[in-house]
DNA sequence: CAAGATTGATAGATCAATCTTA
DNA sequence: TAAGATTGATCTATCAATCTTG
């Protein structure tokens, strides 16, 4: 089931507004923060990312002019990553029509206890993988 | 979560038996059947496949000698998928270790009445996806 | 040396075009 | 023509190695 709803998000966000999930998800983290704009790290953290995956990605949404590069002067070994004025426009057209489509999808008709079941469940299998995960 | 989780189990998968979640799945589709056989459709069909991608996957399995192919003479356009012998000691040495990880991040401690919920919710959104989807 | 991050090679996924036979 | 399936090009994900600065 997630896999075929995954795959069905994908294709709304890809056909409507040239994005994947995957441009999305860095999209609303940078969108979540006051000035638009996060640490390459801080990104890896909050989508539990590779740094290489991140790395790569960003490289072709900079290409897209989705995001863009600042130097970090306090540690210059860092960047930062800002939204450019396309990638804020895109996700504030792109987030109401995927938000509609989860609702649609998923939680439309669904019974209140169901989401509670839902949440529960999720809050349980994350701390499983946070109780087993492999400590470099 | 399902993403989180989806990864870990892949991981585990990749680690102890070098084999992939896809892998996983295609091998357990084909022993799921008497002769450990099936056409190339009813393998895309059964995995909601694009025919492209599991016939590139395909190619990559048989050359890693997990399943192998043969003619298929009532419609010389088609061809079976077979399990070949490596494959299926892979997925009977895999497929236990598999459910038992599956087993501790997901059903272990998890209340009954939360498995009736998840399995409601996922034919819920599986109808909904159905419902919806396009039709060619 | 470790932290922050990038790079190049390879495996996997997606798209459009193609090939063969029903 | 359409069904069954493959191919080549391109995009994305993963792995190992590397580079730079703390």
């Amino acid at each position: 089931m997630t896999s075929q709803l995954q795959g069905r998000l994908n294709r709304q966000l890809q056909d409507a507004f040239g994005l994947s999930l995957a441009d999305y998800d860095v999209l609303v983290r940078l969108t979540d923060t006051p000035q638009g704009r996060l640490r390459v790290y801080e990104l890896a953290h909050d989508l539990q990312w590779e740094q290489s995956r991140l790395s790569h990605h960003l490289a072709r949404m900079q290409r897209r002019r989705l995001v863009a590069r600042e130097e970090c002067t306090t540690d210059r070994r860092g960047a930062f990553i800002v939204l450019t004025r396309t990638g804020r426009r895109t996700i504030e057209e792109a987030a109401p029509a995927h938000v509609e489509t989860v609702r649609e999808l998923v939680f439309d008709g669904l019974p209140v206890d169901h989401v509670a079941v839902l949440d529960s469940l999720s809050a349980h299998v994350l701390s499983r993988l946070e109780e087993s995960a492999p400590t470099p």
